[in-house]
DNA sequence: TAGATTGTTAATCGATTAACAATC
DNA sequence: TAGATTGTTAATCGATTAACAATC
């Protein structure tokens, strides 16, 4: 039995490679509607406006998917990328947050697509507490250790306000989660080594284009003399 | 007259340390409001998980804002990011596509303390193009070009899908938008070099997690045999 | 002054790109 | 076979880290 082995299976590979895979596999399956089977590194470099070589680099950590002469099958090689990423399993999740933004997340996402599976909603409001978002019935956090005790979930989603990020995840790591998708405006930290936070800074990323905006417009600052 | 000036003030500065500073700007804000006022790099890293050596290399891009023997002023430093960043500025934004997502956005992005202002939001659904949202009332799109040509909006928020969002970022980009925030789950394509692009791939990133889980899992999914 | 800590240069590390032999 | 394109090794480039003189 492989199942259970401790050993992970890419561990060489490092993280810039693995967080282009999704961007490959959305490529992939723009050519798949457009009714492409074949593609050279070359052809789907200048798509992706990366270099044929980084494709190939990238692909090769993870087996030889091409073929000399001829390309890759891009069926084929959606199918391994799905793989790769665990996209064919089903990771059982939660909700920690139903305001604005974790009711969109619930809405918009679309978690059976990209291997996960939405089993639970929670929010501390009562007039949020009850409501049907998704099929899914929105339970008070006071329910959340017997709700996890049950239902074994492996990842929480925090769309919680930046105050209350830390607590609720120490009291997620100690009821068995092993990965955050964080949207709390809070880098949450966590000290065991076999959990993972996946940061969604919003707010940081509108700034980074701020930035940029300035930069294209030549604004200046000086103090004036 | 320095402003309109095209040369850019940061030239030099890579993506790679632009992206860290809003980062350092969450962390000060936590340092003010815990009323910590001086902090050296050495202890900054050990905050933020970084090296000192980073940090001072960062900040040193833009300015010597350090003293010696001493560290850094808190409330200088946090000031000074703003001020790289623009975010003391307000720059004019629209909003496109009020759906989950695009209200949740509308509705929990603190537009105005990161340097943006939201001034018009669009769709083309009957039932939402009326409603007002944030004291904004919903247009519809084919008010674009005539909202664009009154306002001049410079960044235009994607919340739309993704089999329209190449078409109304061609019509944006005439329509004179300089920066997109873009949510719609395609890698829009814009040909002017004074056009700039900030992706957020939700998909993308909750997928990055899915490999990770599955690494922590140790799920080998070999042929077996 | 002595101690601390910056700003900055030099060394290391990692990621990207280029080159080319292998092979379809 | 000839042409195309991969897989893979080597070269380059950039980003991070270490070291240390400058200086508060």
């Amino acid at each position: 039995m492989k199942r259970g082995s401790k050993l992970a299976q890419y561990e060489g590979v490092s993280a810039s490679v693995i967080k282009r895979l999704p961007r490959y596999y959305r490529f992939l399956r723009g050519l798949i509607e457009k009714d492409i089977h074949r593609i050279s590194s070359k052809e789907l470099a200048k798509l992706m406006d990366l270099t044929a070589s980084q494709i190939r680099q990238d692909l090769n950590c993870f087996g030889g998917f091409g073929q000399q002469g001829y390309g890759y099958n891009v069926n084929a090689l959606y199918q391994q990328i799905a793989k790769i990423l665990g996209i064919d399993k089903s990771i059982k999740t939660i909700l920690i947050g139903a305001g604005n933004l974790g009711l969109a997340i619930a809405n918009h996402v679309h978690f059976e697509n990209i291997g996960f599976h939405l089993s639970g909603i929670f929010d501390v409001n009562p007039n949020v507490v009850g409501q049907n978002i998704k099929g899914i019935r929105v339970s008070h956090v006071s329910s959340l250790s017997e709700f996890c005790e049950k239902n074994k979930p492996q990842v929480a989603i925090l769309c919680i306000p930046r105050e209350t990020a830390q607590e609720i995840t120490n009291n997620l790591v100690d009821l068995g989660i092993k990965g955050f998708w964080n949207f709390s405006h809070f880098d949450i930290k966590v000290h065991h080594d076999d959990v993972i936070v996946e940061n969604v800074h919003l707010g940081d990323s509108l700034m980074t284009l701020c930035f940029g905006i300035h930069q294209l417009n030549g604004d200046t600052e000086d103090k004036q003399g």
